[in-house]
RNA sequence: GGGCGAUUAGCUCAGCUGGUUCAGAGCACCUGCCUUACAAGCAGGGGGUCACUAGUUCGAAUCUAGUAUCGCCCA
């Protein structure tokens, strides 16, 4: 034979991706079919394939590939986002690498080398794609910086403004030092951390009198400008309007009484830094405190901090404590577990700190986003999230969307003369035009306007992306938006459901007023064997393009989703990917298999063949029609555990193993022709899951046309399913089990044939399929008989008894332990049954078809004690 | 601290509105096989008091309440 007994995955990988790109089978554009659209997660321009990649892109591909061969338009379009920080960062650390200093770089000169970086490593990603197979339309590939895309985000920016939806001021905002730039909220991760919880003395202003205080971060006293106790605590009653000395600083602050201070924790006297904590922040709103900034935007401290001045925060702290403690301050020091903010790109400690920055309103534009995910417009699978999602839109928060930063998109706001008058337009030349208008002053020229230094956040161009990329922000009325938005399907991961989700449908509702897709799809969190996250940094990843080199693309596709469960976390192994190797070599030696066939046209098809194929194509109909409905559910795992025991078990196990001829004895035409239209139908079904091995097959098995791609072909559609069908074969199924199992107990060869025998009772007689039965378990006869034969071995399946004639070779001993055992159990069943059935309550009160089942099992099981019971006095007599 | 969810075989998970032998699947495990498609395989087999307690019901893995443990989101 010529091919190989093992399947080589990488022999044919590239070969047919290259085929599908130069035969533009995954191009889509506009016609009379039905749309199905995906828009890809854009993931980092500059970031490489992680496993949580490999995931989300496989179920992508598998809901867009069968879209495509059910006759839809499939369209999957693929792209990256800029991500401010993330790839601001790089540059700066590669420039920093090269001995260049940003800060000494113009802003047009850093953006030069970022644009270079991103032609360098930008797309590396959608090139790893490919080795997994997505069939992405690579033509419409989108950047969110293209220059089309950067414009819708300044349309949407500056109309937002003139409705009121975005404003700038000063605020606490989540500051990241070493980023230095402003992250929103959802940028923020909390972590618990063992902390000191440091107790402070102050001194009360002129007298012998000291107030202790408790906090976890004693260096921000430097920025204190109050002490505050609860209202209701009878403690500190007597320092009410008295003064306190903030220690090292000797600065005087009041006490002032707020209820928002809990009497139970620590001392009951709380430090106020309005500068440095939200909840201090707000305290000082109210009782008009003066607010004291002690931090640099590097998180060193700077001048207002008085002593410390350029030590880093964290040095500062231990510093402080050292003062405090030589200085008679430190009351005590406690072990104290608290939680920090880090942020999510530098996972550097956030620090809470009062900026002017641009924030937009959500509170409009929640409302429609809350309620079409509520009343099921757009659907959640799994459906439990939207209870989350409602939670955070019934909270939400404005969203701080300006980061200081030069790689994104500027603000399209201008400062007049230096001020912090300003007005927001798309060009400089509309700026200058509004801000005239706006002055009165027409002798105002461009170099009187400049434009704010800041970038967008990321998000606030990729909440776009389901609009963007089909330009219907710009033109929304060009016909690629009008035919694919709204889309079908988004798959991304629960992390960003806030960051990225909410707000597409946000844009959504705002924008095209139209929901941006119809489902959400939410994979679980890919971990390791020990349920850990994995991150580079712990190290343990498996690098993903080392997993299809080594298990193929289609093997590692399979083990994904072995292991993915919608919604629920996926704990990785590469065992699975094993297993999904395994099965792609299974479904090459069935092709082996069948392709070694020598055809006569001559020759008449056995009847066991002749019942296999009716099975089979019994078979067949009623697995597509579950197929669909856990499609439809987007039960993908199950899916594929379907089709997985299809063909492994049906198809290779037992119809493969009925028509396959004696060895090289040529097959008949009618079963060749079957059993080629069966491989079809497998391939077809199992093509979305595992492209590149049903390509390679489907090729083989008959002669296709140059261009044709099992891509673009149909998916088998259900039939009627036939129940009486199927449930007589797996009698025969239970049957041929039940003579393997007494072969191997008894030590017969398969080749030694045997001879059934069927009691031929009133009602019962020869089992279904017994042409199957007697090929697979090779019986030289299957016959009736009206007496129970004597030296022959027994089973029964369901009611029926059958023998097998054992020519003294039977164990009497052994026989009648084994129906003793059975006829306990049977015993045992039928009194469960009576049990029901003696219960008047069970008869009156159970509907009618279950009390009828009972009936049946009663029958059922008294007919068999009796066989058995007269089996037992024969043997025994 | 507030909210959501989970707990079923050694592991990962199905089990829809209570009622067909409903206690299942895959993997792992055990036994026997190198039987010319496949040892990345074939055939056979063992394994669970459905976290715990109480309740509703003729009947509970399934519904209710509480307890324990775990996870996630938010502050």
């Amino acid at each position: 034979m010529d091919i190989p007994s093992k399947y080589n995955p990488a022999d044919t990988e590239e070969k047919w991706y290259k085929y599908w790109l130069d035969n533009g089978l995954f191009r889509s554009v506009p016609d009379d079919r039905h749309p199905y659209t995906i828009v890809i997660p854009p993931p980092n321009v500059t970031g490489v394939l992680h496993m949580g990649h490999m995931l989300n892109n496989t179920i992508q591909d598998i809901l867009v590939r069968r879209a495509r061969m059910l006759g839809k338009n499939a369209c999957w379009v693929p792209g990256t986002d800029h991500a401010s920080i993330a790839t601001e960062a790089r540059v700066v650390a590669r420039l920093k690498a090269e001995g260049i200093d940003k800060s000494k770089l113009s802003r047009k000169e850093f953006l030069e080398h970022a644009w270079a970086w991103k032609e360098e490593h930008g797309g590396i990603i959608l090139e790893q794609l490919k080795k997994l197979g997505a069939s992405c339309d690579w033509s419409r590939t989108v950047f969110t910086m293209d220059e089309g895309y950067s414009e819708s985000v300044i349309d949407v920016f500056t109309d937002l403004y003139k409705k009121g939806l975005i404003y700038r001021g000063v605020r606490m905002v989540n500051w990241d030092p070493q980023a230095k730039t402003a992250v929103s909220d959802e940028e923020v991760i909390y972590k618990e951390v063992s902390s000191k919880l440091y107790h402070v003395r102050y001194r009360v202003e002129g007298e012998d009198e000291w107030v202790a205080i408790a906090t976890t971060r004693p260096e921000t006293i430097l920025g204190d400008t109050a002490v505050s106790v609860n209202p209701a605590d009878k403690r500190f009653r007597h320092l009410h309007g008295k003064n306190v000395v903030v220690p090292m600083v000797n600065r005087v602050v009041p006490v002032i009484t707020d209820s928002y201070v809990d009497m139970e924790f620590g001392t009951g006297a709380l430090k106020i830094t309005p500068a440095h904590d939200i909840n201090d922040y707000e305290i000082g709103i109210r009782h008009n405190l003066a607010v004291i900034d002690i931090f640099n935007d590097d998180g060193t401290l700077g001048d207002k901090a008085e002593i410390f001045i350029g030590m880093d925060r964290f040095e500062a702290r231990e510093a402080a404590v050292k003062k405090l403690a030589d200085e008679g301050y430190m009351v005590k020091i406690e072990d104290y577990v608290n939680k920090v903010g880090y942020s999510e790109r530098t996972d550097a400690a956030i620090e809470p700190r009062l900026s002017m920055q641009w924030f937009c309103r959500m509170g409009e534009l929640a409302g429609p986003a809350l309620e079409n995910v509520m009343n099921n417009n757009i659907r959640f699978y799994p459906a439990k999230f939207r209870n989350t999602y409602r939670h955070w839109m019934e909270n939400i928060k404005d969203w701080c969307i300006s980061r200081q930063l030069w790689w994104g998109h500027r603000i399209p706001a201008w400062y007049i003369a230096g001020g912090n008058d300003f007005v927001v337009a798309k060009t400089p030349d509309e700026a200058l035009r509004l801000a005239r208008g706006k002055t009165g002053n027409d002798s105002l020229s461009l170099p009187d306007i400049c434009q704010d230094e800041d970038v967008l956040d990321t998000w606030f161009s990729s909440w776009l992306w389901p609009v963007a990329v089909f330009d219907g922000i710009r033109k929304p009325d060009n016909p690629d938006y009008k035919y694919y938005y709204p889309t079908n399907d988004l798959v991304t991961a629960p992390e960003i459901l806030f960051f990225w989700v909410a707000r597409m449908i946000m844009a959504g509702y705002e924008y095209p007023k139209e929901k941006p897709f119809r489902s959400v799809y939410l994979t679980g969190i890919v971990r390791d064997k020990l349920g850990r996250k994995m991150s580079k940094s712990l190290g343990n990843s498996p690098e993903p393009l080392e997993l299809i080199k080594k298990f193929g693309a289609d093997g590692v596709r399979v083990g994904m989703l072995l292991c993915s469960p919608a919604g629920g976390d996926l704990l990785f192994d590469e065992s699975l990917t094993e297993q999904g190797r395994n099965f792609s070599n299974k479904i090459w030696n069935a092709f082996r298999l069948v392709k070694g066939w020598e055809t006569d046209e001559n020759a008449v098809q056995p009847l066991h063949s002749q019942q296999a194929v009716e099975w089979f194509d019994a078979r067949l109909a009623e697995a597509v029609g579950r197929l669909e409905r856990l499609y439809e559910n987007y039960r993908l795992s199950e899916a594929l555990m379907l089709l997985y025991r299809l063909f492994w078990d049906d198809f290779s196990s037992w119809y493969l193993e009925i028509v396959k001829p004696a060895y090289r004895q040529p097959l008949d035409a009618e079963t060749h022709k079957a059993t080629t239209r069966f491989f079809d139908r497998l391939l077809r079904l199992l093509h979305p899951i595992m492209p590149f091995i049903t390509e390679e097959l489907w090729q083989r098995l008959e002669k296709r046309n140059e261009g044709e791609s099992i891509v673009t072909a149909q998916m088998p559609g259900t039939g009627k399913v036939q129940k009486k069908l199927l449930s007589d074969f797996s009698i025969a199924m239970e049957v041929v089990s039940s003579l393997r199992t007494i072969r191997a107990e008894k030590n017969i060869p398969q080749k030694e044939p045997l001879s059934l025998l069927v009691l031929l009772e009133e009602g019962r007689g020869m089992p279904p399929f017994e042409h199957v039965i007697a090929r697979l378990a090779n019986l030289s006869e299957i016959s009736e008989t009206k007496h129970k034969p004597t030296g022959a071995i027994s089973f029964m399946v369901r009611t029926t008894a059958y023998f097998v004639p054992m020519e003294g070779k039977l164990d009497l001993e052994e026989e009648i332990a084994k129906l003793q055992k059975e006829l306990e159990y049977a015993r045992g069943f039928l009194n469960s049954v009576m049990k029901k059935l003696n219960n008047e309550r069970f008869v009156q009160n159970a509907p009618d078809n279950v009390v009828q089942n009972e009936m049946a099992k009663k029958s059922d099981a008294e007919s068999k004690i009796a066989a058995l019971d007269d089996r037992l006095k024969s043997l025994k007599a």
